[in-house]
DNA sequence: TACATATGATCAT
DNA sequence: TGATCCTATGTAA
């Protein structure tokens, strides 16, 4: 579960299953976590935050685990008797008198006091939340007439977590085709008008990935596409995954080209290489 | 059944 | 820039 959205919604189901009420029993499936079960056991998670990708689950001893699930970790929730999953690695299981909510395969596991957290070498370089209510246009704006970022490619600067923390791949190039705007350009190409595009798209589409569980396409079409028998994937996105199919706007082939190691779709009507 | 690819990030080169 | 972690999914055989 990979991008913001998605890890936004897993933490939901982690402070469902465990908010409020003490830890009766900790799991872990590594020697090195050992020491957090006695940290953890009879604690209450109080909250559980996302920052981007990461999620810090807040304990009422101060304490806060860090996880990261990269490409492959997942959270799995149920009822207290949860049974695990076999097939996958359990990294942690967290259970109260009434749920659990297990973790599997993540990359990154810690336990860190709020010093830790600060000082963090990956946590404390991130920007702002692309899904938190105090990242505004205003923001968004201030930070792509930085210097730092002003002259970076816009395919790049997208899923850089330090301009803003949250986005990966489909998001990045989803809100760049509802901005109409070509991977290779950067903010000092754009006009004012093309600025407030960018913007619009870097907050509604998040927004919209998180509240309908990963769609990012146009809702009505969305929806159309599915009723006329098209798969969840096939009708999540404008153009991510798309190759060779007509765009929807212009009915130009989705173009597929690799960008520093990953994919990056666009349609080359509707995002131009020159403003 | 086998293989290619992947929504991420780090590390080695 | 490529390999690597690890698992799921879709396509090819």
């Amino acid at each position: 579960m990979p991008e913001g959205p998605e890890i936004r919604r897993a933490a939901d189901q982690v402070a469902e299953a465990l908010q409020g009420r003490p830890l009766r029993r900790v799991r872990v499936g590594q020697g090195y976590l050992k020491p957090l079960i006695s940290a953890l056991t009879g604690q209450r998670v109080i909250r559980v935050d996302t920052l981007g990708k990461a999620m810090l689950t807040r304990f009422d001893n101060g304490l806060t685990l860090y996880t990261h699930n990269q490409l492959y970790g997942r959270w799995k929730t149920g009822p207290a008797d949860l049974p695990a999953d076999g097939r996958r690695q359990l990294r942690i299981a967290l259970v109260t008198d009434r749920s659990a909510a297990h973790l599997y395969s993540a990359t990154t596991i810690e336990l860190l006091n709020d010093q830790q957290v600060g000082d963090h070498p990956f946590l404390s370089r991130l920007g702002p939340d692309i899904l938190h209510p105090e990242t505004d246009k205003a923001c968004l704006l201030e930070r792509l007439s930085r210097n730092t970022f002003r002259n970076r490619r816009l395919g790049q600067l997208l899923t850089d977590q330090s301009f803003v923390a949250g986005l990966g791949n489909y998001l990045r190039c989803e809100i760049l085709f509802v901005s109409g705007l070509h991977p290779d350009l950067r903010p000092t190409d754009c006009h004012p008008a093309q600025l407030e595009s960018l913007t619009d798209a870097l907050l509604e589409l998040p927004a919209r990935s998180y509240h309908s569980g990963g769609i990012t396409n146009d809702p009505a079409r969305a929806q159309r596409l599915m009723a006329d028998g098209a798969t969840f994937e096939q009708a999540r996105f404008h153009l991510f995954r798309r190759e060779g199919l007509p765009c929807y706007h212009c009915g130009e082939p989705i173009r597929k080209s690799r960008n520093a190691g990953q994919a990056c779709y666009l349609c080359s009507r509707c995002q131009p290489a020159k403003t």
